[in-house]
DNA sequence: GTCGTTGCAAAGCATTTGCAAGACT
DNA sequence: AGTCTTGCAAATGCTTTGCAACGAC
């Protein structure tokens, strides 16, 4: 556990701007690396207030977030929810991500084929690669297997009822501002 | 130019949901159709604007780009400015996108090679592949160039004037909301 | 004291929605 | 008449910001 370590890391970032670690943000920044999951701002902010301790606003915690951001210690990114999602770097190398549309989990994956294939692609437009964002969005296995086991229910129930078309079930994240694209596939 | 024939298919799309090819939708989805370029909602709306033609309120621009979006006539992205672009499916394979950080356009590259490890990485986690969404962040030709330059003009101006270091200029996308994500390279 | 900090509430932004007025069949 | 549509304005939801009160050196 070297979480007092990159602590430490964090306030000589913050000294290098003449900025203070403040109890608050050394509160954020302890819960923010205390889970190896994924997490929204809004997560981040519930979490905080439900532990004792010195009281945090959301501003702070959208601040925080930010320093983290720029001194590199998260990363964020965008799901296709409208909300960001944030992630420490600690222990994990780069990678991507698959986004399950069924259960919001978010795994991870890598394939170093793949970077260098990118790097291709841009060399190939005399594209400078600052970064890339890559995600996979479908089902996870379980959900993948539920969905299936519903869907065989489904076509069973049609058959003995021969009533119309029964839908499919709606996606369970909820998702106003859908920003997912890409093609099929 | 099929463009009169792909009209008629949003036409009966529209019928089959028993709605209808209103004015402000045809010339919603005729702006949309006449340029190969990415935009956002709010451009259509204003390109919409300038034109002589029935006023369309921006409730209704994103109205229809919602329905073009179902049927499949358009795809929407996130390049990671806090605001969705559009793109028609005319002549258009699939793609994925580099966005530049100079100047803002999108640029398109395919590499069947890639889909196929995307493939295979949702294959070994037993994850359902939906969807993807893949793109290049950085700097395009043309302003990464500008960029050389300019980095070469200031090395020279500091040596110089021999003063402090000057900064790297900013980005020219603002983006208040920066949802890019993924580490460098 | 002078700065950097914080919380609150207000502002911002892209997008969505409620609703009453309007159009088409 | 009965629907589907539209525009407007208000609402949303996430995130940012102005500002006055605070706190540390």
């Amino acid at each position: 556990m070297k979480q007092a370590e990159i602590l430490r890391a964090f306030e000589s970032f913050l000294r290098g701007r003449k900025l203070k670690l403040t109890s608050q943000r050394a509160r954020i920044f302890e819960r923010a690396f205390a889970t190896h999951e994924h997490f929204t701002a809004e997560q981040l902010y519930s979490w905080l207030s439900g532990e004792p301790g010195a009281r945090v606003s959301r501003a702070t915690v959208y601040r925080t977030l930010g320093m983290l951001l720029e001194g590199e210690f998260m990363k964020s990114m965008d799901v296709g929810r409208g909300e960001l999602v944030y992630e420490h770097v600690l222990g994990h190398g780069h990678h991507d991500h698959m986004v399950c549309l069924g259960c919001g989990r978010i795994e991870e994956f890598h394939d170093e084929r793949i970077e260098e294939l990118q790097l291709e692609a841009a060399a190939k437009k005399g594209f400078e690669l600052v970064k890339h964002d890559h995600r996979l969005i479908g089902y996870c296995k379980g959900c993948a297997g539920r969905r299936r086991k519903a869907a065989g229910a489904r076509a069973a129930a049609e058959k003995e009822a021969a009533g119309g078309p029964a839908k499919e079930p709606p996606a369970a994240i909820s998702s106003k501002r859908i920003a997912l694209s890409s093609p099929e596939n």
